[in-house]
DNA sequence: ATTATCTATAGATCTATAGATAATGC
DNA sequence: ATTATCTATAGATCTATAGATAATGC
């Protein structure tokens, strides 16, 4: 704690706290803003307002509403992907953290509307990036293929069915009140669909569920 | 053709055919701005040039941007719906009827890509809406069950996933080409997970596909 | 005479920036 | 002295409407 500042982390000084927060209270009223609303007519007064901020501190931080908003998405979906690993990063059995992933983000539904907000309205558009969740679920399909659990030609044709159902079962949840049975269902689908029997695929989505850290 | 016109069509003199015209300009306009760059950051002043119709003309026929982009969002869905039940209406087997739906969603995706583009962008709101594709969908989902092709308890809850998949799909389409194969590959995923054995759904998704009219 | 369309414009935003104020470092 | 934030404002839209023009009906 004595030591002066190593030249890795280039200078964590009270200017660059200041900074940081200003930065999060942006990130923070667009996430929230999105998730409310979908962002769509919203002026950076409004957000600079929501984020306790003054107006032109906007653009010492971001250039346009829309890398704003970008940087809020790509915020919600990492912390929606680092909450899943959290949760289901020691279970084993692929297909079992598959499922459980699924039945999570309906658990996330109730606990953190604003991120399942986000995800529903964005999520389509990063499937496929290189950044956050499509890697991730990317690499789940292939372990469980590897492990000879999921019978499965194109990963990536899999990816786009699994994203858009599970976004799908969120667009659900803004119609009709939906609970984690329903989580437990879709995962039985999906495990179906990836060439599970059907006993195995019941068995799999309905084993005890990892809790969530936060 | 003699006769004074009956009073169930109210009156389709040239006023009214004019008024349809401007109508189906703007909606054109509409779609066409939808499907390019989704319509967010477009004033109406923009529309109305595209449309090749007067500024102030906009307000005789819509209230708001949005209402117009509903409108032509619904325009869009309808003609697609049309386009499938032309196509497919005469198929007898439910599997084979959804599996050429899916199929064909990829096909039309090549020739009619502002509807898909449209279909894209804004289909995961009209899943469960009461007008096409829900409800059209769903029909064919009973059929299936009612028919014990399909083994699927929560008919909704399976609509939420084939239509989040399918639009999966065409999100896939925009970052890496796709063909017809694709279609298939993603019917015949579907059908699996509607219940079909492995072998009945890969028949099922590779039978002759009929052909789009227009 | 009636209806739809078009042109012009007032008023209301909204964005981007300039310059002043406040906080921190040294 | 330096950096971030805040306040105020000019200029650029954009919307909605009023009034003029064109098309059609009778």
């Amino acid at each position: 704690m004595d030591a002066s500042r190593t030249a890795s982390s280039p200078k964590p000084d009270r200017f660059e706290r200041r900074r940081t927060r200003t930065r999060r209270a942006l990130i923070g009223a667009a996430r929230q803003i999105l998730a409310e609303q979908g962002g769509a007519a919203v002026s950076i007064q409004q957000i600079a307002e929501q984020a306790d901020v003054g107006f032109g501190t906007f653009y010492n931080h971001f250039e346009t509403k829309d890398a704003l908003f970008d940087a809020a998405v790509a915020d919600a979906l990492e912390e929606y992907g680092q909450l899943l690993d959290a949760a289901t990063g020691d279970v084993a059995d692929p297909a079992e953290r598959f499922a459980a992933n699924i039945r999570l983000t309906l658990v996330l539904a109730a606990t953190h509307p604003e991120i399942t907000g986000i995800l529903r309205l964005r999520g389509m558009q990063h499937i496929h990036a290189s950044d956050g969740l499509g890697p991730r679920a990317l690499r789940d399909l292939e372990h469980g293929r590897a492990a000879g659990r999921f019978r499965i030609d194109d990963p990536v044709l899999v990816l786009s069915a699994i994203g858009g159902a599970v976004l799908g079962l969120l667009e659900l949840h803004t119609v009709k009140r939906l609970d984690e049975g329903d989580g437990t269902r879709m995962a039985e689908l999906l495990l179906r669909m990836l060439g599970l029997p059907d006993e195995d695929a019941h068995e799999v989505a309905t084993r005890p569920l990892p809790a969530l850290d936060q």
